[in-house]
DNA sequence: TTCCCTTCGAGAACATCGTTCGCGAACACT
DNA sequence: AGTGTTCGCGAACGATGTTCTCGAAGGGAA
């Protein structure tokens, strides 16, 4: 059992042969590769066709799939361009939900990754040290802060998915499902909803999240 | 291409052999094993096993592990007790927070489906025009009802995954990176949010989801 | 330069996976 | 009894994550 995160694990010393590739190397093919061809392509025999190389050799820079996983989102959010903290702290959240909503929208594996798995790595805990530096100021407990963090990312998240998932199959599948369940005709409110006009101006992205940070964070 | 929907394939009429299980006896069994051994147990020759036949015989009622999958989350959703709407429209959506944070532990490989695939079976459905009945006299869009209720689910998913994950492995390995971060010195903010004090006491779920339900629906 | 020690690369192998094919057996209906 | 249709499922295919193993490669010491 292997207490130690991945992001600690260090290169050895100069001593032995020298290492022809990177986990930075691994990590951007892997990318490189989802962004392709989607998650389910990461494979570990692709991802070292990718580079080149043999599948066995790319566990001498990770230790599982999975630990490529948690590289993989680390090194998208080092995408964050993160302005000098400053100005109402709502602004700064959003800028921060926007720029996420955008990589996610870049990277469509993303939003899988952040839902399912929480790990923070180097860029990702610089992503909330730059949260908590925004909410400095702000009079709520440590707690409700990194609750606000979290709550941030999954929605960010399950919304780019959302929004990803209109051009799919799977949404003509479930059209296809609700149009069954409207003409059986005892889901009343169902109906209504889905049929009462053009389905009334889908809330917009920046508008949600903020709802819900105000209504997290209080108006201040 | 399938566009018809898992839950429209209907059993065939009283011609030819009978079959000896029933898709909800395959979906029964495929919970009963995901909830001794988790998701990642779950695949077709180990659920087979469960019921004593073949593995390819699963392919008589389901067309895929996805399928199965989707069933699973549908089925789960079967365990809502939906009382009579009426009251305050907050505590009926609250309740039906409480009881998928409830059903969430119960089956610990839940969040992770809600949260990464949003396919509505015939139980989803109840369970979303339970909430737009609630909601029926609130005076926001349907737009905004439909969204409010994507934001419950991703939310109890994730708060839940969260809760369980406390007792993981993963979250040493977590605790070990971020103690790793804080003696770097350079995440002050961090740093301070994790060492003042206890830990200002966690937020609680339901005052969680209070607060972005307001946020998102109106004091009202 | 020579040697050694450490590390690297990666082919082969293993267990397991989702899924398809094909066919014999089983039942309902005429 | 015969026929048409569906079911159960063994066998097979291709792909997966991971480990084992060992030859090769390079740095530092002699």
């Amino acid at each position: 059992m292997e207490t130690v995160p991945v992001w600690l694990r260090e290169r050895r010393t100069g001593v032995g042969r020298p290492a022809e590739r990177s986990r930075a190397e691994v990590t951007a093919a892997a990318i490189t590769l989802a962004d392709r061809e989607g998650l389910a392509a990461v494979s570990m025999r692709r991802v070292a066709a990718e580079l080149g190389t043999g599948a066995a050799s790319l566990y001498r820079y990770v230790d599982s799939r999975d630990d490529l996983l948690d590289l993989m989102t680390d090194e998208a959010a080092a995408a964050y361009q993160l302005p000098p903290p400053g100005g109402p702290w709502l602004a700064g959240l959003l800028e921060v939900c926007r720029q996420g909503r955008e990589l996610m929208l870049r990277h469509p594996w993303l939003p899988e990754l952040v839902l399912t798995r929480s790990a923070l790595g180097p860029h990702g805990t610089d992503l909330l040290e730059h949260v908590l530096a925004i909410l400095a100021e702000h009079p709520a407990g440590a707690g409700r802060k990194l609750e606000a963090f979290a709550v941030m990312s999954t929605l960010t998240a399950a919304l780019a998915l959302n929004e990803m998932n209109g051009s799919s199959g799977a949404r003509q599948r479930q059209g296809a499902y609700l149009a069954h369940v409207i003409a059986a005709g005892r889901h009343p409110h169902l109906t209504a909803a889905l049929t009462g006009g053009p389905l009334t101006p889908a809330p917009r992205f920046e508008e949600t999240l903020s709802r819900v940070l105000v209504g997290l964070l209080g108006e201040e």
